[in-house]
RNA sequence: GGACAGGUGCCCGAGCGGUUAAAGGGGACGGACUGUAAAUCCGUUGGCUUUGCCUACGUUGGUUCAAAUCCAACCCUGUCCA
């Protein structure tokens, strides 16, 4: 073949890839739960998947290549951190959040309605968006439906988040009702200004809301499948209705989206509410859960959880799994991770964070191993109990 | 040897007649953490037969209805002077 014609064949390749659109695919099924990969131009997103969140463009005390070798196919960034410090159009200029943070692979942006609800004290709400009060240094910052899309397109997100409006649980029904309407208003202007401004290859997910009232939920469902997005997300929960709640809640809701889509349990969770979400149709999760809790000590393991700081491990030779494949789980004594946390180090906070990032995704490819093999429901019937409280010895 | 300053709960340290089992830190012990205002936050931290009692602010004695707080002696510690 001439030199020439594998020029252009490679360059065609390349421009295919780099335009390559956003799919999903179900590869099995168990139940109603779900295998499958997200394929997009920067790479495929194994589901179920978990993504650690970097909200500030890092995921706290870890590398990128700590978070990718650890298994994880895509992460969170933050519209409302990331605007703030640096700022979009910072980072914009500087080549995009990818390049910035050095991470390659898939990112996904949430819209800051997040923050609706976690600082609640600093931003007042009007139809046309949201008024922050920056938590740094005071000043104000207005955020539209279209200015949180155009902050995640000039991040460069591979996955973006239609604005909502998150509220804490329990909430009365007007107050539901009041914010998945208005969530719902903002999912359109979100789609417009998304197909005026994104790239081939990015994808906008809608946000179900309807705190814990099922018909308000299918009602939320249905209007976000009736605007065709690529995915779907399903928000307001993990926050204050509990365990039960929130699973009954999804057992409402997912049957009301559809099959061919991903689904997204935004801010989810623990072990457990991740193995219940699953097996309710649930394909991404993100939380913070294994970074923060690392941090302040605790980790995560198949015989259950643990808290390094207890007095109990100051002489615990044992690794937290010998049988992991994270160096941080595997090649440290608990009596050094005591020590470390302890002592304030910060390389106990670098290490758990590591061992829990690294659990959280071996407990995913553990998930997608037993749907794929159609016995997920034994899977979850094996590990869920364990998995809840603390470690079992 | 002399002059000051000081000895408080595991540690540092506030209190300087009653509202003091004694502020505030730290440490220790435990808990929480779910689209990250979080390397953060919250408890507990003398004992007991626990609506109360006992023990406790260097030691001993005293003043007082009442003392960690006032007085005396003694024992320690620090700084300075000889």
């Amino acid at each position: 073949m001439p030199r020439a014609l594998i020029l252009l064949y490679t360059r065609c390749m390349q421009a295919t890839l780099s335009l390559a659109p956003f799919s999903f695919r179900t590869l099995a099924t168990s139940g109603l739960a779900r295998q499958g990969e997200i394929a997009t131009p920067r790479g495929i997103i194994r589901t179920p998947a978990f993504m650690p969140v970097g909200t500030a463009g890092t995921v706290k005390a870890l590398y990128p290549d700590q978070v990718k070798s650890a298994g994880a196919d895509i992460l969170l960034g933050n519209t409302y951190h990331l605007m703030l410090r640096p700022g979009a159009e910072r980072v914009a200029r500087l080549g995009g959040l990818h390049k910035f943070m050095r991470w390659d692979g898939p990112i996904l942006t949430d819209s800051g309605g997040f923050q609706v609800m976690s600082l609640s004290g600093l931003r007042k709400m009007s139809e046309k968006g949201v008024t922050f009060q920056s938590h740094i240094d005071g000043s104000t910052h207005h955020v539209s439906p279209e200015r949180s899309i155009e902050i995640q397109c000039l991040l460069g997100a591979d996955i973006q988040m239609q604005l909502d409006e998150c509220i804490e649980l329990p909430a009365s029904r007007e107050r539901a009702i009041e914010a998945m309407e208005l969530s719902l208003r903002w999912a359109e202007r979100s789609k417009r200004a998304f197909d005026d401004m994104s790239k081939p290859g990015q994808a906008l997910f809608g946000i179900v809301q309807g705190g814990t009232d099922l018909e308000l939920r299918q009602r939320s469902a249905e209007a976000l499948v009736a605007m065709d997005l690529p995915g779907y997300a399903v928000g307001g929960l993990a926050v204050g209705e509990g365990h039960d709640l929130m699973v009954a809640t999804l057992s409402g809701t997912t049957p009301h989206l559809p099959a061919h889509k991903p689904r997204y349990l935004m801010g989810v969770g623990t072990p457990a509410d991740i193995m219940e979400a699953v097996a309710r149709g649930i394909d991404m999760f993100d939380c913070v859960m294994p970074t923060r809790s690392g941090r302040h000590g605790q980790a995560f393991t198949w015989a259950g959880k643990i808290n390094l700081k207890n007095a109990r491990h100051a002489e615990d030779p044992r690794p937290l799994d010998a049988s992991s494949t994270c160096p941080a789980a595997r090649d440290y004594s608990r009596a050094y991770l005591h020590h470390l946390m302890k002592s304030g180090e910060h390389l106990g906070s670098m290490l758990l964070s590591w061992a829990n990032v690294a659990f959280y995704q071996d407990l995913m490819a553990e998930i997608r191993s037993a749907i794929a093999e159609d016995r997920y429901a034994a899977f979850v019937a094996e590990h869920k109990a364990r998995l809840v409280g603390a470690e079992v010895e």
